[in-house]
DNA sequence: CTAACTGTATTATACATCTGATACGGTTTG
DNA sequence: CAAACCGTATCAGATGTATAATACAGTTAG
């Protein structure tokens, strides 16, 4: 109840705007459960030191979930996670249609069979 | 033989930088075999014109291809595919993996099973 | 041969992203 | 209460991406 979000195993990849990545791994912890309603999330200057990056840049992150309706802020008081089941349900759908249709399209771009694709992300499924 | 790369099919997606949108469109067609060894490419002007984005911007994903070898650029001459069995092992390795990979993170990372990781691919695969 | 096309290069402008520094007022905590 | 923390805001600068307008020399095709 109301815990910390942890951003343990989170690491910056290059090449993908940094706003993205906070954005992206939020929704995504959101969705599956790990990170629930109430929850409190990492003030911007302690986040933006652990992750080795400027405080308006996860200000920018931060600001954007908010207008999406997932964060809510206070000024002075730390930001909370805000997730009823209608907001969940619609990034939900919004991930998993966006990372499915992406991961297909590319496969089949490449060649590879519906069961040769199947197989390989079996491979890297750990 | 020496047939003309097609970019029939290809769409700008937004957010993602243009020319590496070239540069994986043309990887691909490359390690999928629907491109081939000694294939002429689209001058920098006409595809430009094609897509609707600048000329520099053809030319900076062109340039990128012609240092990684895939391309051979003659001033004057159309610029020609170049496939040569090594190259095409190493590409086909890279995309495979960074493709495989992320796809099974971000299920992963979404909550999903393997198996329904896969039948979400498999819903998506047309 | 000549015109049209090609690759290549340069300069300027605009926008998004990211960083750095700083400031103000509200909230929490000892 | 007072110090420490919080959200919020602003300004400047660096970098990457994309556009726009030219220019020049090499190649190709009629």
């Amino acid at each position: 109840m109301t815990a910390l979000v942890s951003f343990e195993g989170f690491t910056l990849a290059p090449g993908i705007p940094i706003y993205q990545q906070i954005l992206l791994f939020l929704k995504r912890g959101a969705v599956s459960g790990v990170i629930q309603n109430g929850d409190e999330l990492p003030s911007r200057r302690v986040l933006s030191a652990l992750l080795g990056v400027n405080p308006n840049t996860v200000q920018k992150a931060y600001r954007m979930l908010e207008e999406e309706g997932l964060i809510a802020s206070h000024s002075g008081a730390k930001s909370v996670m805000v997730l009823d089941g209608e907001t969940l349900a619609r990034v939900r759908a919004e991930l998993l249609e966006a990372d499915a249709r992406s991961a297909a399209q590319a496969l089949r771009q490449l060649g590879l069979t519906k069961a040769e694709a199947l197989a390989l992300i079996e491979r890297y499924w750990e």
